[in-house]
DNA sequence: GTTCTAGAAC
DNA sequence: GTTCTAGAAC
């Protein structure tokens, strides 16, 4: 295994304005939104809670670590990760319907095991197309019902004071073997339709399909939308994925790139510049 | 013959 | 976490 430490950097980052745009989405007193180094959607970004005190590296080790922390403690700083995330989610937004003049799903959570070290919440856009979507391993981890990918509204459910077992029973559900078992399952469409894959290009060319067809039909309303009467529409302003302001290559409409990996539209806003400054770490899982 | 996976190496 | 590649699958 290799550096799996990376994320911490960020977490102890002292100025996240330092961090350029092609590394940072935003930043809250509490956290930073990172992208995703290897995106597996088009829109997939990193939400790193900083480490201050009283919580310290080892409370944020991981989402189990944190849920060790008294009841309260735990749940606050998971309400203020929700906070940020939908405030990060918010911009992904924006992005989608700047870029593609339509908004699909978002879904925020923790991998039940991670493979890198201080806890990290998911935002990733649910087209799963990214480039680096390559193995079932990925696919699963990702998966919205498998149960590997443990959404940020789930475990904010089991603070609730109505239901007895909750808290206790799900901290005891967090059992890593149980959990990496889950990555081999067979694969299935990780949208709504459940279908079964037998291998990764048979899955990538399902979700290309499923989001064209999503993407075509969300702009083909809001075309709709647009012709009707101005009162019923307020001052929304539709745009149909006409801008250019990233850099995406055209979608392929046929196979996939020549060495057999998407060629899915890198992330949004990361195009200007290059930094190398050591103090820029464009890492993470 | 090529495609694809899965495990070792990093 | 990714990359590389042997050999399984087709």
């Amino acid at each position: 295994m290799a550096h799996l430490t990376i994320l911490r950097t960020y977490a102890e980052r002292v100025d996240p304005n330092t961090l350029p745009p092609t590394v940072k989405l935003c930043h809250s007193d509490a956290s930073v939104t990172i992208f995703d180094k290897y995106p597996k959607a088009h829109f997939h970004f990193i939400l790193i809670p900083f480490i201050r005190a009283p919580l310290t590296a080892a409370n944020l080790r991981d989402l189990r670590s944190l849920l060790q922390l008294p009841r309260e403690q735990a749940k606050a700083l998971l309400q203020t990760i929700r906070r940020d995330a939908l405030a990060a989610k918010a911009l992904v937004e924006a992005e989608m319907l700047e870029k593609y003049g339509c908004t699909w799903g978002i879904q925020l959570g923790f991998h039940s095991v991670p493979s890198l070290e201080h806890m990290h919440l998911h935002i990733i856009s649910t087209d799963f197309r990214g480039e680096y979507m390559r193995s079932k391993k990925h696919l699963n981890s990702f998966h919205p019902s498998l149960g590997f990918f443990i959404h940020l509204d789930d475990v904010l459910s089991w603070f609730g004071p109505d239901i007895e077992p909750t808290w206790f029973a799900m901290k005891s559900d967090l059992d890593k073997k149980e959990h990496e078992k889950l990555l081999k399952e067979d694969m299935t469409c990780p949208g709504h339709c459940d279908k079964l894959f037998k291998t990764m290009p048979k899955v990538r060319e399902h979700l290309r399909g499923v989001f064209d067809s999503t993407v075509k039909a969300a702009q083909k309303a809001m075309e709709a939308a647009s012709n009707v009467p101005i009162d019923d529409l307020g001052d929304s302003e539709v745009t149909v994925g006409t801008k250019r302001k990233h850099d995406d290559p055209p979608e392929t409409t046929q196979a996939e790139g020549a060495d057999g990996s998407a060629s899915d539209g890198p992330h949004p806003s990361k195009k200007q510049q290059t930094v190398s400054s050591s103090t820029d770490l464009p890492e993470d899982p």
